[in-house]
DNA sequence: CGGCATCCCCAAGGATACTG
DNA sequence: CAGTATCCTTGGGGATGCCG
């Protein structure tokens, strides 16, 4: 899959899962997806610093990728709901052991900060 | 760590670890050394399609990172030798669940293939 | 052999404005 | 609200050539 974006053969089942999440935001917003189901403003609001556009782009391959599933519902204002789907939610398990290593190898130059980290 | 490409604070561990391996080809360079210690020009063929330059600076931000360990042989002809530190080691293990959840979830367009990928 | 120095290119992202 | 449509910038990566 990975749409087609890489055509070819992966190297490694690595580099595949990495074509799928390649995209500044993307982890971001498993994430926020991780815990809630979240409407296109939520999602902006939750990941600081992001484009509409890009945004969108990035809700689209996921969405092709299999790894988001994108509810519109038809109303007044207009209504439309993010979720992971159950391969986006395996997804982010398999990105939980590479969170644990960032926290412990990498996030250990902060002084201090509150509240846990993914 | 991550050298200083990026400075401030991660939004998580995740993309702090997404960080350190963000380079076309740095888990490629992790699976290749997780198995042996390499010679650059070792490297260089197991890696089809890398160049040179970014191939020593790929390495370059494995070592600044604490990923990879270079060792330099004063010797005639010239040796170097790049291999796993133990935090590197870790690395890839906590890249192995990615790597299952691409075997399985994006591998499986192509119809058959030879040999264990990673 | 194991690199660095240059030049170049293009796709991913960003900024801004507009719309159903 | 939830997006398109445009235009523009940036830097990662590729190509090539030279050096200790």
């Amino acid at each position: 899959m990975a749409t087609t974006r890489r055509p070819g053969a992966y190297h490694c089942g690595i580099d595949a899962a990495m074509d799928v999440i390649s995209g500044k935001w993307k982890v971001l917003i498993l994430w926020a997806l991780a815990e809630q189901a979240c409407r296109f403003g939520e999602l902006r609001r939750l990941l600081p610093g992001v484009t509409e556009k890009v945004l969108a782009s990035h809700l689209r391959e996921l969405e092709a990728d299999g790894i988001v599933h994108r509810e519109e519902y038809d109303e007044v204002p207009p209504r439309v709901e993010y979720s992971l789907t159950p391969r986006g939610a395996t997804l982010n398990a398999a990105l939980e052991p590479l969170g644990a290593w960032g926290r412990e190898h990498v996030i250990d130059s902060v002084p201090e900060h509150s509240g846990p980290m993914p």
